[in-house]
DNA sequence: TTGCTAGATTTAGAGATACTGAATAATCAG
DNA sequence: CTGATTATTCAGTATCTCTAAATCTAGCAA
């Protein structure tokens, strides 16, 4: 609830209080205006208003030059800490804002992770030490969730049909999708493939196979479920049923199921998200640079 | 002109610092204004003029409510430590305000301390046990320097025959100045009084006493000095010579020593100094007030 | 769709604030 | 006393920050 404002805090700004060190750091006024790049007239000023602010006098006059008054120790310690505080705080904004340093929460899909992406994304790391990297694999369906609620910077996923609202896409690279049946079935045309094991409702990837297997005039009646490519090829290997999967989660590498057929059946389009409008941040703009192949990190 | 701001820190405000604590800790900026008691409008551009001033974007609009960015957690907490800092300040320069809490340095000659004013400045002690009192004890010479160097707020010395420059005084009492000769010393006319122990050249109760003893028609040969009265009564009764005392030093105490008349030979005037131009401070007032005694302490 | 409402922002102008440069005051050395 | 150095005050301008009103936007209901 509000904190009834006994009295609204002194307006102390960072600049009073740098006035106030360089007063005390230097024997003449004139020096530390000097130092500070400004007139003894705006020192002067400045310090006056401090004190206004304040509502203690800080400095006793002897003579020429203006020396600290006992009380003003306080005020000073206080200065110091604040100044110290803010170059601290200017330092790393400057570093978040050159991108050499802050926190990027990546998220893709499992393929892009371990194969497609993997370099880049280790070059990266590699390559940015300050640069603190989140990684989170998941299906494309919660990367997208993950975006839109501000979980995630960064996306790599599979497009889907319908571009959600406050995301913007680019297209980062097609892979081929393949039909692959258990070893031992015989060649038949498209209208007797199946049934199918492959990934849950609501899969991107599964929505692109349904087209693609529409567009060959083949039936899509589903048997088994799962989003691991690998459980999808032991079921096959199993004799479950067939499946459709990119070549390049390994599944040619052992035997126990072959291609359908040599041309693909689909592509499925992997993308790069950002929330739309999201302001810049350097060192994402950078990882997404190298995830799309336009920005060679270093 | 530009503000180049080279190298030169951001010069946030204590206001922006709020504003921005104040956005995180209501859920609508409308609210958050209204706790600072300012307009939504003010509340939008302070923040705005903050996210320019650390170069980095503070804030993400997610329709109607916008929310911290991510990047925003470290310069929060920078915000909430400095205004609490601050917060901490006011108090303090509040209470030194008030006169409730504070340092003063007080300087006084010994009698005052120990004998005229030990239970004023007792029970102000006891009654401010805030105000940070340091009593400095010293003959008047060294008392003034301390006062026109800084090192003293406040003295209570006896009166210089001529006021130094910056020096204010507040008559405070007179004390008398009997003569005192050793014991089995037959009454003798003035001019054959002495020769005489006291207080070495340049203390001003010294000055007192020659001017007394002029007026009186008395030589003042000195064979002996001490800043110590009880240095002084002890060779009176060693019977190295006469000294001039003031009777609340314990002179009577002991045998050893009588007055060679019963009137005063001199009186000398105790006064409070403070220096002059001096800014106010409510606790060395307050002091000062029960010194006089002008001052009822609460 | 349309309009309505509430929150947030933008805009315009008034007042406060902070700077520069010139004038003034004060101090110290010779 | 004079001159040099330093600090402050003053005047004028530029900038900043606020309020008030207008505009914009998202969410909601008809």
């Amino acid at each position: 609830m509000s904190k009834t404002g006994l009295q609204s805090l002194p307006n102390l700004t960072v600049q009073q209080l740098e006035y106030l060190v360089a007063a005390t750091d230097h024997s003449t006024r004139a020096a530390a205006a000097a130092s500070l790049g400004v007139t003894p007239s705006a020192l002067t000023q400045g310090l006056a208003e401090l004190e206004r602010r304040v509502g203690l006098t800080l400095f006793e006059r002897h003579g020429r030059h203006t020396q600290l008054r006992h009380q003003a120790t306080e005020v000073l310690t206080h200065a110091r800490r604040v100044v110290a505080e803010t170059r601290d705080l200017a330092r790393w904004a400057a570093s978040q804002r050159s991108g050499s340093a802050g926190v990027v929460r990546l998220g893709t899909i499992d393929a892009v992770a371990v194969q497609h992406r993997a370099e880049a994304i280790r070059a990266f790391h590699a390559n940015r030490p300050e640069v603190d990297l989140h990684l989170t694999v998941a299906p494309s369906g919660s990367l997208l969730e993950g975006l839109v609620s501000g979980d995630l910077d960064l996306i790599v996923c599979v497009e889907p049909v319908t571009t959600p609202e406050g995301v913007v896409f680019t297209p980062c690279f097609a892979e081929p999708l393949h039909v692959y049946a258990p070893e031992g079935e015989l060649r038949r045309p498209p209208h007797r493939w199946g049934p199918w094991v492959t990934f849950p409702a609501g899969s991107h990837t599964r929505a692109v196979i349904a087209a693609g297997l529409a567009r060959a005039g083949a039936p899509f009646d589903v048997v088994a479920e799962s989003n691991q490519p690998e459980v999808l090829r032991e079921m096959v290997r199993l004799g479950l049923g067939w499946t459709v999967l990119p070549p390049s989660t390994g599944t040619m590498s052992g035997s126990g199921m072959v291609t359908a057929r040599a041309e693909p059946v689909a592509h499925r389009h992997l993308v790069v998200g950002r929330r739309e409008g999201s302001p810049p941040d350097p060192a994402a703009d950078a990882l997404a640079a190298v995830l799309i192949g336009t920005g060679t990190d270093r």
